[in-house]
RNA sequence: GGCGGCAUGGCCAAGUGGUUCAAGGCGACGGAUUGCAAAUCCGUUAUCCGAGGGUUCGAAUCCCUCUGCCGCCUCCA
């Protein structure tokens, strides 16, 4: 099999061939830390970092960059609001940044570059475009001149003489052409700087990624991936930059991943869809939601949309993928209870299914296993297709419900078909283990309170009492008022009773 | 004005020419199971894929027109 991924450069599914075989560089444009991070920039790592577990799973050795970029404009701005330095904000958001990817699961990026870190690299790499004719200085700002790169524009599809119309014409400058942008600017007194050979001053917005991918990954790699409101400029001015400083391809692939949008209130009344940005200012702090659900849920949300679909945010949405989710760690739950063993650190065995399954329905339930973990793989190889990854991982828990139910194991066990039940399982946590998902059971019970699993012991025990003296109105006012606290209680066939909380 | 994307059942969401093409999830309804529930299973819930044309033996899937929404062209994941 292999894996199709979709190029904005070419517009078209590709066969991803790396570079160097069994090798992959991907390079991610994360935040620019100046204000708290909402969820549309935890999409892009939980992307690429199952992206990345993929590629892993199949064998590839990766290395994920995902930079920071931590000296702008309006991080001056907001930290002369607040009485910070810039430093002392971009550490602080970058903290929140990084808290949030913990919590969803987002443990596979090798990097974090930081721009004021790569103050020498910058300035080298604007250096060898002033060599090549590329860059041209203008009373301490530094442009880079896109008419000497003929392919401006290849990866956005746009000329820039087709721009000139609605377009802000920016005041003075000096600028070459109207698209001209700022590799290097001279600092006002007050601002922060670095000494440079074009006097004091600090990087323009793109150089940063060029100069950081460059770094990490080499000049040629082989992912650059972001949000799509990135393809201009931000991308195809790091193309511009990068091609013209080295001569040689920069990423060959370019994956860019839909925008999360939300419903807000437009000043007619009306209702509509937009993208979530900061400085639309229609944000949810990403710490907010990740109170509210739990991450486990926000990551499979994330996962359940394809990646280059804009995503709609709305509670309701969270919430029935929340309980879809719930039913997958249901199954897996059910098997642990049956067989007493681990199904989530422990992969599906191939071999073990193929010995136990003997009878016609036991080989028809295997098949079943086998091609739902085939089809699973097929999704994934087509552009990544996680939403289809995760219809399969729904159709197969119901093959194993199903099979446990006709073979009516949960009262009359049989070590064989148990154990097989039980692979089916395994390989339903191994499956969206690959995306990240499914890594570990979720809170049934209370966690670690003890107390509340003894009490709740005590009153299971008191309802059983109940239920065998034919006391139901007492076994069900228990289990009424348990409801209440959104305790839900589901007896077995045997006579034991499980609960959970809702 | 230019470039690009999207429009699938009550909601979310796969599918981009042809027995698995109308997946899957949530919700709803009916049934099995249960003392009753919960969970689980079974069944029903889009003759149709924004509208209208066209190409084709055949289209949600290709082409054209139209409508609506969104993104970018200025900072943005």
């Amino acid at each position: 099999m292999a894996l199709r991924l979709y190029n904005t450069l070419t517009n078209q599914k590709e066969l991803f061939e790396p570079i160097e075989p069994g090798k992959v560089g991907i390079y991610v444009c994360g935040p620019t830390v100046y204000k708290d991070s909402h969820i549309g920039h935890a999409v892009g790592p939980v992307i690429f970092d199952a992206l990345k577990k993929y590629l892993v799973y199949k064998g590839y050795h990766v290395k994920l960059v995902v930079n920071i970029t931590d000296v702008d404009d309006k991080i001056i701005l907001e930290s002369q609001r607040l009485g910070l330095s810039m430093r002392e904000l971009a550490e602080q958001v970058s903290k929140g940044y990084f808290e949030a990817l913990d919590k969803l699961g987002v443990d596979s990026i090798d990097v974090f570059p930081r721009a004021t870190e790569h103050i020498g690299h910058i300035i080298e790499l604007i250096q060898r475009l002033g060599e090549n004719g590329a860059a041209y200085e203008v009373n301490g700002d530094v442009y880079f001149d896109i008419s000497r790169c003929p392919n401006y524009g290849c990866l956005s599809n746009r000329k820039s003489e087709d721009q000139a119309e609605g377009t802000r014409q920016l005041a003075g400058g000096g600028k070459r052409n109207a698209g001209d942008f700022a590799l290097w600017k001279a600092a006002k007194e007050s601002e922060v700087g670095w000494d440079s050979p074009w006097g004091r001053g600090r990087p323009g917005w793109h150089i940063e990624c060029s100069a950081m991918s460059m770094h990490y990954l080499g000049e040629s790699f082989d992912i650059h991936g972001g949000g799509m409101d990135l393809v201009f400029p931000h991308h195809e001015n790091e193309v511009a930059q990068s091609v013209t400083a080295t001569g040689k391809p920069f990423a060959k692939y370019w994956l860019h991943n839909g925008l999360t949008r939300v419903r807000t209130k437009a000043a007619g009344g009306e209702w509509k869809n937009e993208k979530m940005s900061k400085s639309l200012g229609n944000i949810k702090p990403i710490r907010e939601l990740l109170e509210e659900y739990p991450p486990q849920a926000i990551r499979f949300f994330l996962l359940s949309t394809h990646y280059r679909r804009p995503i709609d945010f709305s509670d309701d949405a969270i919430q029935s993928v929340l309980k879809g989710m719930t039913n997958i760690y249901r199954l897996l739950e059910r098997l642990e209870r049956l067989s007493g063993e681990d199904v989530y650190h422990s992969k599906g065995s191939v071999t073990t299914m193929e010995e136990l399954a003997r009878t016609e329905t036991d080989k028809a339930f295997r098949n079943e296993i086998h091609s739902a973990h085939l089809h699973y793989l097929e999704n994934l190889d087509d552009d990544f297709n996680t939403a289809g990854a995760i219809a399969v991982l729904y159709e197969l828990c119901n093959s194993i419900n199903r099979y446990i139910d006709q073979q009516r194991l949960e009262t009359h066990p049989n070590k064989d078909q148990l154990t097989l039940a039980l692979e089916g399982a395994r390989t339903v946590a191994m499956l969206g283990q690959i995306l990240g998902l499914l890594r570990e059971p979720i809170g049934k019970t209370t966690g670690g309170d003890a107390l509340a699993g003894q009490l709740m012991g005590l009153f299971i025990e008191m309802r059983a009492e109940a239920r065998q003296n034919k006391n139901f109105a007492l076994a069900d006012a228990i289990r009424h008022k348990l409801k209440t606290l959104h305790i839900v209680l589901e007896d077995r066939p045997d006579g034991s009773t499980d609960w959970h909380k809702e």
